[in-house]
DNA sequence: TGGATTTGGATGCATATGCATCAATATATA
DNA sequence: TATATATTGATGCATATGCATCCAAATCCA
């Protein structure tokens, strides 16, 4: 657990970070994909925009919520945009800015993605976590990766 | 925790399994990128190759053990074999099978990598889990989503 | 004030992935 | 044996991501 000797269950763990999401991950988008919606990323984006309290979001904060690249939000808006999911504003504040909001369609698409996200959750990962108590320590152990630092 | 309703508890863990691994293997690849080495994914295969009973690996068998689609290990194995880590041969019992083998190359490059791995695994998992007891509890849990069923 | 620097976001280009399809060989069935 | 079917791997095309760079507006500073 030195910083550059992690001990062989501490490689184990990461081994199966990167695993058990690989999977979890393709079993949930493929059962999406398999009811006729769209990638979860867009879920995540037009979610975060719901929550949001004004009127939308910046792309900086959509970037600093997801982890996503620049680039990447700029581009996953516009094809969020062209599929009439959410709207582009100018901010008033800075000439630079785009506001992002989320239209009435975006957020018939989340409200009908719902059911099906939480299924396919319940199925992959509910299921097979077995109880609450190791769900619990499940999200506190992946919490302390996510944390700063 | 039933079928199609996962509890709260659930939804977070399956919420931060994604973000937990999307934050640590970003962290993880640039170390190496910035270090000058190929992305994990070469690793991966080339670890395979390495652990190999026999002369390699057909490419169904890197498709099975590392979770990717058919054409992603066919175009991974052109890349691995244009910068000369790793052989391709016929196999004598079928015509239709490539088997990848790795070269001294290929050797010397996991020789290389690993030290900027581990360390890198050390700093991004390891300090953050704090204790071996968490470590375990974590690999439990995720060998969990990983078993079949 | 006016020019340098920083910041928010877009975009061209290279690379990686998903999807469908194809070619070649192997296996099953008549 | 001859034909149909299944399996292995490659490949053309569309889409997604990474990287570098660019543009425009904002901020800094002499």
């Amino acid at each position: 657990m030195t910083e550059n000797a992690p001990s062989e269950t501490v490689v184990q763990a990461w081994a199966r970070l990167v695993k058990a999401q690989h999977k979890v991950l393709g079993a949930v988008e493929a059962d999406l994909k398999r009811a006729g919606f769209p990638p979860l990323a867009w879920y995540d984006v037009l979610l975060e925009l719901r929550r949001a309290p004004g009127q939308g979001l910046r792309h900086l904060e959509i970037e600093a919520e997801l982890l996503l690249a620049q680039h990447n939000v700029s581009r996953l808006v516009d094809r969020l945009e062209k599929a009439g999911l959410v709207g582009r504003r100018p901010v008033a504040e800075d000439g630079r800015g785009q506001l992002v909001t989320i239209t009435p369609s975006g957020r018939d698409l989340l409200r009908r993605m719902w059911p099906a996200y939480r299924a396919a959750i319940a199925r992959h990962v509910g299921r097979k976590l077995e109880s609450e108590a190791n769900a619990r320590s499940l999200a506190d152990l992946l919490g302390r990766l996510i944390d700063a630092g």
